[in-house]
DNA sequence: ATTATCTATAGATCTATAGATAATGC
DNA sequence: ATTATCTATAGATCTATAGATAATGC
């Protein structure tokens, strides 16, 4: 016998003692994952307590660490989650040899702000933390670094970039700038929310390229979406 | 009877119960401000307890309290103290209408970086906290807010600004642009520390030129330091 | 039997205050 | 007398674990 959706609960387990929580529907550990983002961005990692996430879930708080190790893997499983849709696209525009670097840079750059702000809550934020500097995190800093680098070797990959080929640091410098204002966009972002998102990861994208040394109006600026 | 300088602590009060920290001479609350901003910076705000602040100075937890008011009060202190001298050099920038605008904006942006990434710590890095969305800080938000505005009033004076007058949310958006290029300088850096600060914030005062819409080589980019 | 949750709590903090103390200044 | 510091501590957390409990599944 089959049963309606929404007809409540009817899972395993002793039942929540808080039911003013809505069922959505999600996984406990969806739920918990969602709540740590929002607090995390919103009032600071170390200022949220491991009892504020669980009760924003719906869950007490001991209930969290039959989900989680602690509020540190939380934090973990969040930057990893935000890199690794970056990092999947990454990988395919490096090897698109057919494309002009700068084209894919500037495609590169869009996608990276739209994941870091395109979400309800600006996960990027949770980079700048310094507490990422633990070890806990080597596995999200690994793959940052490797984003790091794609960014990189599409610069070399530009017009621009090739030109600086010989002067290393110079070229370094760059893509750092390129990388910065990419993941400070969330910053920039922060202060007038409002604006759409869309049009605002084309801006950055735009200005990344003028960083990276692109002529201007040349082929990149006004670069139709994908 | 005078007194050779070093010759010990000679000072009014109950001497401290920690002799090891050297006695550099600055007064206290100073002292204190100082190994706030590094534990902030380094460790986080919240993860910060008064006592590791009171410490580092030399002193027991509970003496902080004679100085400050508590935790919110040194951040608060600490970041005004980062605005202040940007403000300062902002106001007669504005003033000077002989100077080309381009050319004001750049210094804006070169000794904003080297005051955000110049001293030994990062304190730049206070401004990303999300506490200092609390009402305690409201003014450390003013100031930012005129310096943001001193950025969009610059912009607006350059050719390229210009252009764009009719349409005040391209205008505003490349405002905060730059402004957000400029404050996240010290994300950038801090992912190369070793890089010389000097060069470091006229390539960014460069960079951001470059996204306000100057022309590239004109008469700013390779602008001498003053 | 298995599972998801709960309640209760030990132990470790952390903040902020009260009040003592050990210098110098007069 | 004044000052800068100290010691001690109450009260309020917060984390992580132990063990109970109330569902479903078989």
């Amino acid at each position: 016998m089959t049963r309606a959706i929404g007809e409540g609960p009817r899972r395993v387990g002793r039942p929540r003692a808080d039911r003013r929580r809505p069922q959505t529907g999600r996984p406990p550990r969806e739920e918990l994952l969602c709540a740590a983002a929002e607090l995390f961005t919103v009032r600071g990692y170390a200022a949220t307590t491991t009892r504020t996430v669980a009760e924003r879930a719906g869950l007490r708080q001991a209930t969290l660490y039959h989900y989680f190790g602690g509020k540190e893997e939380l934090l973990a499983e969040l930057l990893e989650s935000t890199v690794a849709p970056s990092l999947r696209l990454a990988r395919p525009l490096l090897a698109d040899r057919a494309r002009p670097a700068e084209l894919r840079l500037w495609e590169l750059c869009r996608s990276d702000v739209l994941l870091l702000c395109g979400g309800p809550y600006h996960l990027g934020a949770l980079y700048l933390l310094p507490e990422v500097a633990g070890s806990r995190f080597a596995r999200f800093r690994r793959m940052r670094a490797e984003l790091r680098e794609a960014y990189g070797t599409l610069l070399a990959a530009t017009p621009a970039g090739a030109e600086l080929a010989a002067d290393r640091a110079a070229l370094a410098l760059r893509g750092d700038l390129v990388f910065g204002l990419v993941e400070g966009a969330m910053l920039i972002r922060r202060s007038d929310p409002a604006r759409p998102v869309a049009a605002f990861a084309e801006a950055v994208a735009d200005a990344a390229l003028r960083i990276a040394g692109a002529e201007r109006e040349g082929e990149c600026a006004g670069v139709p979406a994908f």
